[in-house]
DNA sequence: CTTGTTTTGTTCGATTGTTAAAATAACCAG
DNA sequence: CTGGTTATTTTAACAATCGAACAAAACAAG
């Protein structure tokens, strides 16, 4: 009856197993799951810089610099100076880091694909607009600006997602 | 249009928005994220063994030896011989464990059940039955047993979640 | 009961992820 | 030019992770 239980149920299973699926995929691909998800990112955006990734993933910039050292020893990115901004740096993709994702059997990817696009086109559209609001409700205010509250703040509880 | 993209991209914010919250919330509960999940699964489970911990966060056994190993010289968690079979060990949460998670500021949580508990009754119906939907279409089949797929597979493009 | 196999958990060694703080270098405003 | 800011890397230390090897207990078949 506990339809706010409910809901962070459902929401956990979907995170176990997202997550689960990223660590399988990464590691059929010969890469650690942090390096696949900075491929991941620099191949959506065909480029980005440190900074962008350090905000996108929530760790430090340093750590890209070691994630992205690593990639660059196994030639699936390279560094290219910025031209506008010579302290910048513009991390890319390489043929080969290209490859890697191809080739990458992502398979929770293919059975939700596959699940979702043999629904009814209704049950398409309630699915999405679902997903969008709760996105909207998780993601509402930057991630980033959000202040870290301090213990003592109103409780809901040991609830959990 | 296309409605599988809409619904991958809404399920990205999602993950991405969990993920930076469950960091910022270990960090302010004084722990990391791994043991902050240990925690969470033994306070809700009220005891586990390292093999179902292994198996419910994806990772090998000796990772979970090293998690409990700080956990309990933190006093968060404590181990327990199992009765019934000595080989096991039961992982339990001790109160000051307890208290680190009630204490802990979960952000997210509060922002998601506020926003969630704001909606109709109708409203709250149609993303809980989203969301079951989605998880099942997810984690089908247990993903412990899910094939290793090789390259050379069927490919459904650059998608991913 | 004894022997061989399986299950459970830990230890060990090595690699990777992660951060804070310091160091570098480039931008920008006046 | 000067001082302040921004982008990135380096360094040093700690945490996460795994595979392989190990020990102990359960179990199964004779």
């Amino acid at each position: 009856m506990d339809r706010t239980d409910d809901s962070l149920i459902a929401l956990r299973r979907i995170l176990r197993a997202t997550e689960l699926y990223a660590r399988e995929l990464a590691h059929s691909a010969g890469l650690t799951p942090a390096q696949l998800r900075v491929l991941q990112i620099v191949d959506e955006k065909s480029s980005a810089t440190p900074k962008d990734l350090a905000k996108q993933m929530g760790v430090s910039q340093a750590t890209i610099t070691a994630l992205v050292d690593k990639l660059v020893s196994r030639n699936q990115v390279c560094r290219v100076p910025s031209q506008t901004d010579r302290r910048q740096t513009n991390v890319t993709i390489t043929p080969e880091g290209h490859e890697t994702l191809v080739n990458a059997p992502d398979a929770l990817q293919q059975k939700f694909v596959r699940s979702f696009e043999a629904l009814e086109d209704w049950e398409q559209a309630m699915l999405v607009a679902a997903l969008e609001r709760i996105a909207t409700m998780l993601d509402a205010e930057e991630i980033d600006a959000a202040p870290v509250l301090t213990t003592g703040e109103l409780q809901m509880g040991g609830r959990r997602i």
